[in-house]
DNA sequence: TGATATTAAGATAAACACATCCTTTGTAGC
DNA sequence: GCTACAAAGGATGTGTTTATCTTAATATCA
């Protein structure tokens, strides 16, 4: 609806670094099979948010990719910004090129409250916050069930 | 950034017709030239919008499309669900299939009253009162200038 | 040094959204 | 009926997003 499966993907996958232990690196398979993700394509969202300057990465054994700083101080709205661009935050909801307080299209004044809502949402929401609230048991961060889940672990 | 290009082109087309004469059918050549849109894309998005019951369509001289009801009673919910489907208004944030009340996402809690208010938004905004919006000359329906517009119209 | 594990990067492909073109079909007016 | 007109429908093209594959670079460890 509003954000793109590649947006989805970040977030999540930075919500479940976040719950692992601070400062070891976990690699792009274990994050994709936790998610459900495609490998390969987590892996260039993940390249994404490094350039981003929100993970480092390292390459052979024992890499991975780790959190750059502490999950409190990164937030939704950082995400958003790499992912989706910055457009996204000042686009008008009808595609007009030229619409602000001033010169506003006809949904202007009702939908920029909205806006202002979820920009607020996304800059309070940190990945500290998430992270607790995934490992408190009582919010899920993937559709595959556990079983799925130890199942993928057992194969590998 | 929340709605397809396409349904921007159906609100912007609807809100036009709303603007113009009841019951005096409008080309589509005309709706396309006066908000800049493709008139070969517009007329795709115009058929959409006939099979979903907004529009009656009349072919060949005096032919055009017409609104089928009053403008009052068409909501812009009504428009969004024709072109960008049923869900989405059920789709959650974060992408997961399975997220509710009883089995949430970690956003969800937060995000479910910002969906709410953007669900209400949609049903209340119906196309006379943007109608009236625009004709009120405070608010724009284009990025084009009356200048470029009646151009436009001049070339033809 | 060599074997292995892991990300980086580039090429490719598949799916979808957006857009155009051309032909067909229906309608109004003469 | 004939003609002009406008939408309908189908085929095609273009661009972006999503996804995959292959090779290169890099780090660890024996």
């Amino acid at each position: 609806m509003i954000l793109s499966r590649t947006t989805q993907y970040a977030i999540q996958a930075l919500i479940y670094m976040a719950t692992q232990p601070r400062g070891v690196s976990v690699l792009n398979r274990t994050i994709a099979e936790n998610l459900g993700a495609p490998p390969t394509y987590l892996a260039k969202v993940l390249q994404n948010l490094c350039r981003g300057n929100l993970l480092y990465s390292y390459r052979g054994k024992q890499g991975g990719f780790c959190l750059r700083e502490e999950g409190e101080k990164i937030t939704l709205m950082q995400v958003v910004l790499i992912t989706e661009g910055p457009g996204f935050t000042e686009d008008c909801v009808l595609g007009l090129k030229i619409c602000s307080d001033k010169v506003p299209c006809p949904m202007h004044a009702k939908w920029s409250p909205i806006k202002q809502e979820i920009v607020r949402l996304l800059k309070d929401q940190t990945l500290d916050i998430l992270a607790a609230a995934v490992m408190s048991g009582k919010y899920q961060l993937t559709d595959l069930p556990a079983a799925a889940f130890n199942e993928l672990k057992l194969r590998t």
